[in-house]
RNA sequence: GCCCCCAUCGUCUAGCGGCCUAGGACGCUGCCCUUUCAAGGCGGUAGCACGGGUUCGAAUCCCGUUGGGGGUACCA
């Protein structure tokens, strides 16, 4: 391997440089009275492209619960500069996600604000004009090495050529210049890297400083013209007056020349001041890896699928990174959205990874649907069905009744709104479709169970529409099938159980029977009896 | 390679020099309750990566090592 000096990759051009360097305003360490100098205005700037992920909902959320505890305001923005990767329906998923998270925007796609239009897309003659003006001021140069240029370079000077850019153009090359007219190449435009250490305060990991000479200078736009990132992200950031970016760890690396940029930005009168900015810890998945789009366990949608509650999810997503401190538990776990944004000060996020773990995020589910009031629970579980296409969008007088009823049976044994469904499903099928699990059957419905049978046909024959209900049904099937047949409680309730409901798990039996009806009860157990008998 | 970030139970964390024989939650697990499953109650299991400092005293501060992660695009 090539012994490279360390931490001197990039070369300075020999004599005055024809570019100008941008001078970053020197970012001191955060105080406590910095946060109250201008009003928050935090935002959330996705690129839609893809599925919304876990992770970008944390960061949403984190921006969100920022400025709305810090009485700011919350910009969203759409990122849509890769026309090849960008879509319409990312666009629409992220608003979705939004929306079911119940994370507001005061500025922003469909609600507007004073920065308009908030999709970049839409932005173009604002970049331009920005560009002419750095350009202008001699802050861009025209870089026309290509990759191969590059690295040619290198391996001619016994570098590695992983160094990347080499800051070569600078000093205008008339031989390359030349060169790459004649192939019809146009130029990118990069911005010059001061050749000084860059260090601003981390609002979560305190100070970062760059060493001068780590990070080459940045192409800001492409030789077709087109802005990138970039450019573009501290530049609205700047317009839009944003004051703290809440954002993933991964794009750490690339603060340092959007803290250059902003030098340059306030010297023409774009930018008033650099925002302060906080990296937020990634967020893994089964192994230390950052959790990837590709990853099914990543997709938001998932998760509202299988019956998460705005309220887990919110909550769990929190607690990736961040943690609740109040003065009578210094470390609490469940708390609700408005909790969150009363403690959420931005000064407890950690800066460890957080692995995605499913099982707590269902308990700590499981907990939010029991803390729900027993209507509004029967209300979400209702709209759920609606949802997933298990119920009509107009549910019928008696499904409406069946859930109303059946909802404080599963509340409380269910961790997911699915889970609900699945309790309830018995009493919610037509009569016809109704099935037995075939594993239940096999386990519960054997010969010894015929007696049972038998014997709560007997209790059931024996009951009319009033003494049809839980509070009968209890003392006389105990009678038949406890005392009478001697059994035990397992044994003796089982295979009616699986008669009624079709489930080795479900709601109270008795109640079960009740929600169901009678005459639907005896048909079932009629049913199962006759499987019985073969 | 180079730059940056991170390091407390399996997982997420509390801890910001003595209150720590390290607390909570999830998980796992024992018992109780019990018509299934849950919920609930009472227990248990398990951790400060390592090595140097600093200090009367270090999970807490500093340095190094190791390990993990990210970046190094005319993606964002």
């Amino acid at each position: 391997m090539t012994n490279t000096p360390a931490a001197a990759p990039v070369p300075t051009p020999g004599g005055p440089s024809p570019v100008r360097v941008p001078v970053p305003a020197p970012l001191p360490d955060l105080t406590p009275r910095d946060s109250a100098e201008r009003p928050v205005r935090a935002r959330f700037c996705p690129s839609p492209t893809g599925t919304p992920h876990v992770g970008l909902a944390r960061t949403a959320l984190f921006n969100w619960a920022f400025a709305r505890h810090h009485h700011g305001t919350f910009v969203f923005r759409i990122e849509d500069t890769d026309a090849a990767r960008d879509s319409e329906e990312s666009y629409q998923a992220i608003i979705d996600a939004l929306r079911w998270l119940g994370l507001d925007w005061d500025e922003g796609p469909l609600v507007g604000g004073p920065h308009e239009p908030y999709r970049q897309s839409l932005r173009g003659d604002i970049y331009a004009d920005v560009v002419r003006r750095l350009r202008e001021a001699g802050y861009l140069y025209e870089s026309w090495s290509t990759a191969e240029d590059i690295t040619a370079r290198h391996l001619a000077a016994g570098r590695d050529p992983k160094l990347g850019y080499d800051n070569h153009d600078r000093v205008p090359d008339p031989a390359l210049i030349a060169a790459a007219r004649a192939a019809g190449r146009e130029p990118v435009l990069r911005l010059a890297m001061p050749d000084a250490d860059i260090s601003f305060p981390d609002l979560v990991r305190g100070r970062v400083t760059f060493p001068a000479g780590s990070v080459p200078d940045p192409v800001l736009v492409r030789a077709n013209g087109q802005p990138l990132y970039t450019l573009v992200n501290p530049v609205d950031d700047a317009l839009m007056g944003i004051t703290h970016v809440l954002r993933g760890e991964d794009i750490l690396p690339s603060t340092p020349r959007q803290i250059a940029l902003y030098g340059a930005l306030e010297a023409i009168g774009v930018a008033q001041y650099t925002p302060q900015f906080g990296h937020l810890p990634f967020v893994t998945g089964e192994g230390n890896r950052k959790l990837s789009k590709r990853d099914p366990q990543s997709n938001l949608f998932q998760y509202r699928d299988e019956g998460f509650l705005r309220e887990g999810m919110v909550n769990y997503l929190a607690l990736l990174g961040w943690s609740l401190h109040d003065a009578d538990d210094p470390d609490r776990d469940v708390f609700g959205p408005a909790e969150l944004v009363t403690a959420f000060d931005g000064r407890r996020i950690s800066g460890n990874p957080a692995r995605f773990d499913r099982k707590k995020a269902e308990a700590l589910n499981g907990t939010h649907i029991r803390l729900l009031g027993e209507d509004e629970f029967a209300g979400r579980l209702l709209q759920y069905l609606v949802d997933r296409g298990e119920l009509p969008a107009e549910p019928t007088d008696a499904q409406r009744a069946v859930v109303a009823v059946g909802a404080p049976l599963v509340q409380e044994r269910s961790a997911l709104l699915s889970e609900a469904a699945t309790m309830l499903r018995f009493a919610l099928v037509e009569e016809a479709a109704f099935e037995i699990d075939p594993a239940a059957a096999t386990k519960v419905l054997t010969e010894a169970a015929l007696p049972v049978l038998d014997a709560t046909l007997a209790v059931v024959e024996a009951t009319d529409e009033t003494t049809f209900v839980a509070a009968s049904l209890e003392p006389a099937l105990r009678t038949a099938l406890i005392d009478e047949l001697g059994l035990r409680p397992r044994v003796a309730f089982g295979p009616v159980r699986v008669a009624v409901t079709g489930r080795t798990v479900s709601p109270p039996l008795y109640e079960s029977m009740e929600l169901l009806g009678r005459e639907r009860s005896l048909a079932r157990l009629r049913s199962a009896r006759a499987l019985v008998a073969g």
